[in-house]
DNA sequence: CTCGTTACTTATCATTTGATAACAAAATAA
DNA sequence: TTATTTTGTTATCAAATGATAAGTAACGAG
């Protein structure tokens, strides 16, 4: 097998993957905020609760820039701060009750566009892709993230 | 087949698979040029030639700012532009000699990176990947882009 | 030829995002 | 205790990106 053609196969198919993340959450009703903002709240969403920490890192953004950013989604209350009771320096953040009803909002619209995506395909079809999801975070993913 | 589960299947896969694309494309030498306008000869270069509309388009860019980027990238000699015979509006754009040079590389560093990430897997693993990616180009990414 | 459309450019402004310095408070190590 | 490190904030500046108005040139329909 020739890994170099492999190589190509990987990068058209990410490249797809990207148009298609851009086709699903594209105008999705989210109350104005960036995409920025709405990277962070996804990522609160899935891993709630975080730290400012957590989220620098994970989103590649400086502590600083992270600061701002909470505290403008604090603003519109879309998230909540409490302290680590045993280290006070610690802040964790999750979802208000408005976030979340958003972030259910915005996921429930994605997933309907995406049901249309997948909207003839077979049970059998539904396998294979569940399957070759899995073959591709266990075999290329794995060891990232 | 619960489709709402393949559905969080698939928004865990994708958000992965960016972070994997943001560790593959990070730091690449692509002489001080911004993410946008790496994106931008990441299209041309598998594209070219392309028009400035075309650009637009797929990029999700207005055609002035396209316009402004590709100045930039003109007065770089990373591209190079000539014009349609038939249409004397129409532009075409492609990498200039420069420019295939950096793409080439920065593509070649991302393929050590990739080789890295499968470098433990087996024939038949790599048989298994390339399977997998085609079960998902067919029936799930096929009717976009 | 005239008129509307297409392809693209230039200019300008607003917003978003990135980078960095300086600071404060709490934890930890010496 | 004192010094250092960790966690986070505020402030400021620069750069990248998005949005829009106005204009040019060429094409195509009538």
């Amino acid at each position: 097998m020739n890994k170099s053609a492999l190589f190509h196969q990987f990068v058209a198919f990410t490249a797809t993957i990207h148009q298609v993340t851009h086709d699903l959450t594209q105008n999705v009703n989210t109350a104005n905020i960036t995409p920025l903002q709405y990277k962070i709240l996804e990522y609160i969403k899935v891993s709630q609760p975080v730290t400012p920490t957590e989220i620098s890192e994970c989103q590649h953004m400086s502590l600083p820039n992270t600061s701002r950013e909470l505290r403008k989604l604090l603003e519109r209350q879309l998230i909540e701060k409490f302290n680590d009771t045993a280290d006070r320096r610690k802040q964790y953040v999750r979802l208000s009750k408005e976030g979340e009803k958003m972030m259910e909002e915005a996921f429930a619209c994605i997933e309907e566009r995406f049901l249309q995506l997948i909207q003839h395909a077979t049970q059998d079809d539904l396998k294979d892709i569940q399957h070759a999801l899995t073959i591709l975070e266990e075999k290329v993913l794995q060891q990232n993230g």
